[in-house]
DNA sequence: GATGAATGAGCTTTCATTCAT
DNA sequence: GATGAATGAAAGCTCATTCAT
């Protein structure tokens, strides 16, 4: 068994007991029941349970990252790019819906808990956003009063809390693509220079 | 002593503790020590540890409610009615830091750990935003595909993302009054009318 | 319930758990039960586990001391002095035998694990044996080559490891009495000045 | 690779953890590291944790019974075999400080934990003592009416006490050997017949 | 109503020991 | 013989909740 195996497979484990119970509530042997080790074995691979939840979210971040930027590699304009951006993220909620739960609840909690956690990635995910928004108004695309700043703040906003609902909804009345293209209809009219 | 005056001592200090420490890292030794109540006298209040901060949540959020349903009684043009909207939460952070970390958290969590609670107050809240939207469609201001149960969701995620970030940083670039003003000048161009 | 009940109960049940099994053997679980209290109430008097041993040891040599003193308050004949100091010290052994047993162990244990505890209980108690030494030196009983700090040390020493046979053996020769008279006839012989 | 080189190893590097941490809270992967080995080889060469103070209690012991009575084998005086008991007691501590602390430690917990464990290598030790003593009684030297079973206790006793105040005080006031001369003389005076 | 001492279930973490390689 | 990853029982400690006063 690779040695990375069992790393992954705790974090999987992890990433579905997180979701499932919420950080707090998730008990070590539940994690180890779902990784099928023990639970001592979890902690050949982890510090403490605080350092799965670390690990996890800037793993699984990072290659998110990677993802939607290889994404937009080939893509230059910006009102295209956002709408790459925003469908890439919210279709992350089809394939690892799970995983979007646990990020949404660390994000909100670890700076409580950890406080010297300074969530670096997560910054580097939505840097994204105001690099495309700060190409767009150095090519005249977008307005310069806009702050992108606020703007990459303001657009994960608009999408986290999107999918938050979707995830937590029944019986959705749009797609996730659909929605994505909402939200960035939005922001795309919202920040555009009017041809007028 | 009235019966309310423990209840809110209670609440109050709820919120401090919460705020400081999460609700899961809080003791209810803690909360009795602010409140200056002794542990068990928080039981002749409250059920359980949850049920604090579930009361404290439908209180306040109900709160917050009338005051901003009271700014918006005497405006009718829909795109000042946004910017009153987000003016008075952000500056929510202003008054009550504390209670905002609080129902920030809150909201990602108790659906997590009680699966039966539906928050009908926060979904009160943000419809607020969405009759807002329904209102300026009908009166030919806003756009018409544009689908206010996505408005109001994006609209509530960018300010709450915005000020969960504001209320994480040291020295904030703008005040809370500009930042609300410029997600609210995104929205409103992003889903106006042109007239062109 | 007087509130020195509770701390008191605890003490006596940890010295019998402790004598019993050795204090790292020792459960806390062992003790509550023997305590009769809840495994919980324990932390309400004590701070962990070591906490106990600690407390219980500065309270128990506190009552020893006291004890001592108030037996050598009427004599004034060095030589006999010590003979009250080696039987009392002996027969504590038959009045608490457990008690005895844990302050053994702990003089040699707790200067390893806890390494910033200082025993100023102990050096109190031993330095009584150094105390009649120097005054048997000024009134010109004991020889004044012989250093009172060695003295004490031997003292103690001799007693405690006899003390320790004692303890062990199933059918003692002598009478503890008897022992700590012997004992004591080889230091007085063995810093009395000779009367030649 | 010899079969008890691995064995020594282990034995030596048992001692200095043991003696760093106390057996308790010596862990075996400690032992493994100091000895370089991998912590499955300890089990090879020992039963079990217990076993590895055991076995280094006896087979330490018995090199040192073996260098005493080397040293007292030319000596006919028993008051300067007396001596010669002592400084050389004093003196392990000098060469073999660790081992000292060890001996120290478990001559009084072996038999909290292990009920069974009867320590005969111990008594081999301190019965030198007594045969001395019983020896210089035949030959007149000492006095008829002291006990060879208590004196052995007593001088044992009376040196382990001051080195263990010795190994942990950080800056004795005499020498090793200046420290054993004195307890011995003690005994001497106190159980050398009179010559008056 | 108010108190706070007492409870004990529950959890994270450790570590001696095993065993497949 | 040697390894060290894996195991899982065990234990110290916490804290929400209760209830006699």
């Amino acid at each position: 068994m690779r040695v990375s195996d069992k790393h992954q497979k705790i974090t999987q484990a992890a990433v579905k007991v997180f979701a499932r119970k919420g950080f707090f509530n998730a008990r070590i042997s539940d994690i180890a029941k779902e990784a099928k080790v023990a639970d001592g074995t979890i902690y050949l691979y982890f510090n403490n349970k605080y350092d799965i939840l670390i690990s996890l979210f800037e793993d699984e971040i990072g290659k998110i990252i990677l993802k939607v930027k290889l994404l937009l590699e080939n893509e230059t304009d910006p009102l295209k790019m956002l709408e790459i951006y925003a469908i890439h993220h919210m279709s992350l909620l089809q394939d690892q819906k799970d995983l979007v739960e646990v990020l949404q609840m660390e994000l909100r909690q670890s700076n409580k808990f950890i406080k010297e956690y300074r969530n670096t990635k997560f910054i580097e995910y939505i840097d994204i956003v105001s690099d495309i928004v700060h190409k767009g108004q150095q090519s005249g695309h977008f307005r310069q009063e806009v702050m992108p700043g606020v703007v990459k703040r303001a657009f994960f906003g608009a999408l986290d809390e999107m999918s938050r609902l979707w995830s937590l909804s029944a019986k959705p009345k749009y797609t996730l693509e659909d929605t994505a293209r909402q939200i960035t209809d939005i922001f795309q009219h919202g920040i555009v220079v009017r041809n007028s």
